[in-house]
DNA sequence: TGTACATCAGTGAACGCGCGTTCACTGATGTAC
DNA sequence: TGTACATCAGTGAACGCGCGTTCACTGATGTAC
């Protein structure tokens, strides 16, 4: 890289704002068609109409069209984790009745039913199998939302007494695995807490993914309710499996 | 109906046996190409070639692509329910040390692992949006699901037990709809039990959306016990809030 | 400050592809008399 | 039992569509001297 750059005087080239302005452009444009159309109907040729280019312009940003879905799928991770982040911080400011963490759990409902398009990209089937980009910015942004569901959902319990938390008996290996996992940003959790975080996580997609997929929709206005239920019981539940301190 | 059918001597004329055979053939067809290409990929043109014939002969059978994608949802939601209900006759033929809900579960997720991409049919990125085909196969092998699963959620509860189990304050315009839902297939269950029922749904489906889709692929050759685990959890905590008889 | 040059965003034309669907037909097969 | 006929599964040909990607180009724009 040329010495030049990213000094005081002249800190990014023009051209190469205009680039990263133009690439910005495109994925803006990408991100409103799988919002009108859904994923599945993403297009090249139709992002490139809808900003009144060529589709072969494309090309000088995005190698191919994987790329581009790539790209938004890091930015729509980005965005959901960002909300979570933003009502834990919310709540903190401006405490309400309900524990923090159902704000975070609505959060994550509120982002997928109004983008289900968006939400669709990140949870529903798979537009190719990945082999996991091992570490890219998408994994950065599940492990980030992760961290956040997490502190909320331990908030105010000693690492002591997660250890002591009471789980079903866990396999040697299984527990070896938990503990090198680099699942937890915020100092390591012990297995038992793992486990409990696996499983409300779960809990908690699941009420989420059902509803903005469409297979609770006889609960009709109530979904809200049923969720905010369900979160609640939830925490409860693993709170009473924590021990005293 | 003319009377000569469905009678002793002329049970089912040859020409209509053979037009049900033949379409058959083509949803076994189909189900087979969703098995390696995800449904997604699914095509009239390539379920043709794979039965030697051209796409033109598959409208004799099904109005248009959307029906055979219709005729292929309800199979396998039938599938998927029939395999609840057979772990559920197993555990109750041979019984096993885990409550029949765990294997009901398990085998929710054996279905869903043993075959992503029918999975993926149900519960991945709706192919379109559905005006929910109100009363059809579908939903009534999904209440079919549903029953089972709930029965062995509560086994061994009585209706009165159920209706005072500890949940938090439901709003009464919400009991109301819960109460006339038409949803348990085995006379009526309280609002409360309801609630337990539709977080515990929830629960196991996100557990199993989650692996099924790829999203828990760090815990590697653990997502049985991970399951496993939350699973006997939850059923604790469901049963912890029912009052003892 | 002025000029020659390299960069590169965007274009026009074209490729080959597979798709769902329609139409007019043919010929085997089961049926009614 | 034999024959004329209606049914209908399957075909050949064709439609128009939108897609991702490649190639050789042009011309504006920023840069180096």
């Amino acid at each position: 890289m040329p010495a030049t750059r990213h000094t005081t005087t002249a800190p990014v080239p023009l051209r190469e704002r205009r680039r990263a302005a133009a690439a910005q452009e495109i994925l803006d444009a990408a991100e409103r068609q799988i919002g009108e159309q859904g994923p599945a109907a993403l297009s090249l040729r139709a992002v490139a109409r809808s900003l009144g280019m060529t589709v072969q312009a494309l090309y000088h940003y995005f190698p191919n069209r994987d790329a581009l879905v790539t790209a938004l799928i890091a930015k729509a991770y980005g965005e959901l984790s960002d909300a979570l982040q933003a009502a834990a911080d919310a709540e903190r400011a401006a405490p309400s009745s309900a524990p923090r963490l159902v704000a975070v759990a609505e959060a994550y409902r509120d982002w997928g039913v109004a983008r289900p398009e968006h939400f669709q990209l990140l949870y529903g089937t798979p537009l190719r199998y990945y082999a996991a980009p091992a570490e890219g910015p998408t994994t950065q942004a599940v492990r980030r939302m992760g961290a956040v569901f997490q502190r909320e959902l331990f908030a105010g319990f000693s690492p002591a007494q997660l250890a002591a938390a009471d789980v079903p008996p866990l396999s040697p290996p299984y527990r070896e695995h938990l503990e090198q996992l680099p699942l937890h940003a915020q100092g390591d959790l012990p297995p038992a807490a793992v486990a409990l975080f696996l499983s409300a996580w779960g809990h908690v997609h699941g009420l989420v993914v059902l509803e903005v997929f469409g297979h609770t929709a006889y609960l009709g206005a109530h979904q809200a309710e049923v969720f905010r239920t369900s979160v609640r019981m939830m925490l409860e539940d693993v709170h009473r499996r924590i021990p005293a301190a």
